[in-house]
DNA sequence: TGTACATCAGTGAACGCGCGTTCACTGATGTAC
DNA sequence: TGTACATCAGTGAACGCGCGTTCACTGATGTAC
């Protein structure tokens, strides 16, 4: 039963996108009811109508941004495997890129986030949490069998520690040689299936 | 010249410790002038004699974090040596400790800190970087000779991002499950160097 | 098809509160003679 | 050693501002007949 979104939902729908977009960009303080509600082409009196409190939205937004960058992952590992590289390196080189690196805004909440999250509301922590659950799930889809118990946690805390001392060093020299060294080593170590056809 | 400090030099002191313990508890947003005043035993008016503005001691704090962390550590890479424990082995154990997921405010700024510093102002994030490369020299201080390079960075990365994410599944068994993995594959992966008598 | 009315989504002014910052003042410390 | 005064560190009231939240209202959309 899939109906067309009512005018409702659809402004509903805007300002979460609006809200995850700024959530990743500016931090969870960075979210001000106010400015999103602008941003979303809207005036500030209306945002109870659809939210009962400002966590209510950041929680919502957290598990959009969430979404969002699930998708861009599987596409770009789609994309990888089409062009002959396993899943693992596809992934790797995309959560890895200079890309990410660039624009958090577009990118995986955890690292964009990833400090804050400890010191959230019982709501939002709780969505964080599922998004960290979600990015495990991920890392551990694209590994090969036959990988040791735990190592999607490891991968996936030096991609998330990479990104974050990389984006704390600036978009320069030691930004991208800190994420590149971080590529280089995972993918070595850890690249153990080839796709098939190889 | 070591003199001895005067009042107002002792006072500020304290102000920068209470400081560098409150910011890695509750982030940057979590510094608030009154408050930092409050826990030192002042009153807030006095705050601008001491600082040109609440960032200057964000700064300050922030360098103060650094050192105690580095102190820290430094000590228990030593008490590991005595025990007859690798350098290295010293410092993952200390740095992926329950006790550091545990602890921030008394811990490593860069883990409690990480997603935060480019967002924050320039001084700030000056302060912030210095701390980014205190942290890797030390974890490539601890290495054995002979590593790659940039193992100081995949080291790094992973032990920032372990800790962050074990944080932010919380204290309880997904967390330190986490930590485990992590410290597991590091020791495995790059404790080459015995310590000195084996 | 057209009119009357109810419902709905969004507006904009107002609120209380906490924040960083300023400043006139006070009481304590230290110095000059 | 004792008194008079200058300097210094800290106090507490006040400010302007931005924030989350509330609410009476408006104009548009949809429904009944």
């Amino acid at each position: 039963m899939e109906t067309t979104p009512t005018r409702k939902q659809q402004t509903h729908d805007r300002i979460v996108d609006t809200a995850a977009r700024v959530l990743r960009e500016t931090g969870f303080q960075g979210v001000g009811v106010a400015d999103i509600m602008k941003r979303a082409g809207l005036t500030h009196g209306g945002f109870y109508a659809h939210f009962p409190s400002r966590d209510a939205l950041v929680a919502e937004a957290l598990e959009r941004a969430g979404e969002d960058s699930r998708l861009r992952l599987e596409r770009a590992i789609a994309a990888g495997e089409a062009k002959g590289a396993s899943r693992f390196r596809a992934l790797v080189e995309s959560y890895l890129s200079e890309r990410h690196l660039k624009c958090p805004e577009s990118g995986c909440p955890v690292a964009a986030l990833g400090s804050e999250i400890p010191r959230q509301g019982e709501a939002v922590r709780e969505a964080a949490q599922a998004r960290v659950a979600s990015l495990l799930t991920a890392v551990e889809s694209a590994l090969g069998s036959g990988q040791p118990v735990g190592t999607a946690a490891v991968v996936t805390a030096q991609m998330v520690g990479a990104l974050q001392i990389a984006r704390a060093l600036g978009d320069n020299a030691s930004g991208r040689r800190q994420l590149a060294a971080c590529r280089q080593f995972l993918l070595e170590q850890f690249e153990s299936e080839r796709p098939a056809g190889r």
